[in-house]
DNA sequence: ATAAGGCCCTGACCGC
DNA sequence: TGCGGTCAGGGCCTTA
């Protein structure tokens, strides 16, 4: 699952390999990726659009255009952006296509058709929800415990919540939760100040350490036809340490990690360290 | 305003 | 081996 760090491995990844190209050809193979405008729209509008800026925002890759119009791709569960050679052809679920002036293609490729695609002049269209991007100085724990005031809600479901911080998805928020030693059941507006402090550090921990492993396993190698996907495993699979390790001893302290569903996500913790 | 549940999707996995 | 059922999960939408 792309979170924060997998998307903006994503964007460096293709700002240098895209910066300058023209779309030259579009083709939808599922339409409903396009979310803004219709897909024969997008498809027309797309052609002679020039790459010239990359950028993030939450999880959403924001590459912008020569003209002023930003192309904005969401991920979301399984969505991966390829950049192909000339030639090649696209793989089974592939949804988009977007041919280069020099021969090579932009895939956007999803299996669970989740992910998204805008092409907007007003990126506030599409991201005026978010809340505070969790690495910028924007970021103090004085906000992020004024948006916790008075919740009621598990701090779990919170921290998902894109609205209070964006870009935090269910691995990050059992980590950050886990690091600072907080119950994710606990009410949002229950926690003491000194847990927040807490929890906002790691929650900016745990993004940039995901964003150094994402790029120390790429090896730089690798990448002539595709930009790598995040999430995948070799690089921070095998640092979490309560993610998906249900049942396995705690790192700390050797109690087995529990897994529970919170707001209809699966959540893993230490149910001694985490109180 | 906030919280909770449904929905979209497909592949992996499970039990028989 | 094959098959149906269940699950995961981000964000949006609806309901309470």
């Amino acid at each position: 699952m792309p979170e924060l760090p997998e998307v903006e491995t994503y964007v460096r990844e293709l700002a240098p390999q895209l910066s300058g190209s023209c779309v030259q050809a579009a083709q939808i193979y599922w339409p409903r990726t396009i979310a803004t405008p219709t897909a024969p729209i997008f498809a027309r509008r797309i052609l002679g659009s020039r790459f010239v800026d990359f950028s993030r925002r939450g999880k959403y890759m924001l590459l912008g255009l020569a003209d002023g119009m930003t192309l904005i791709v969401h991920l979301r569960m399984t969505g991966k952006v390829l950049v192909k050679p000339a030639g090649s052809v696209a793989a089974l679920h592939t949804r988009v296509v977007l041919d280069l002036d020099d021969g090579r293609h932009l895939h956007f490729h999803d299996t669970r058709k989740f992910g998204r695609i805008w092409l907007v002049g007003d990126t506030e269209t599409v991201l005026a929800k978010l809340g505070p991007e969790p690495l910028s100085s924007d970021f103090t724990r004085e906000d992020f415990g004024v948006r916790l005031v008075g919740r009621r809600a598990p701090i779990k479901a919170l921290l998902l919540d894109q609205a209070i911080l964006a870009g935090v998805g269910n691995i990050y928020a059992d980590e950050a939760l886990f690091l600072a030693g907080i119950d994710p059941k606990r009410l949002g507006g229950t926690l003491t100040d000194a847990e927040i402090g807490r929890l906002h550090g790691t929650v900016r921990e745990v993004l940039l350490r995901g964003i150094e492993l994402q790029g120390s396993s790429l090896g730089g190698s690798s990448l002539q036809n595709y930009v790598r996907p995040g999430g995948e495993p070799g690089g921070f699979q095998e640092e979490f340490q309560v993610f998906r390790r249900t049942g396995k001893p705690c790192p700390h302290c050797g109690t087995p990690i529990e897994r529970i569903v919170l707001a209809q996500r699966s959540t893993h913790f230490c149910p001694a360290c985490q109180s």
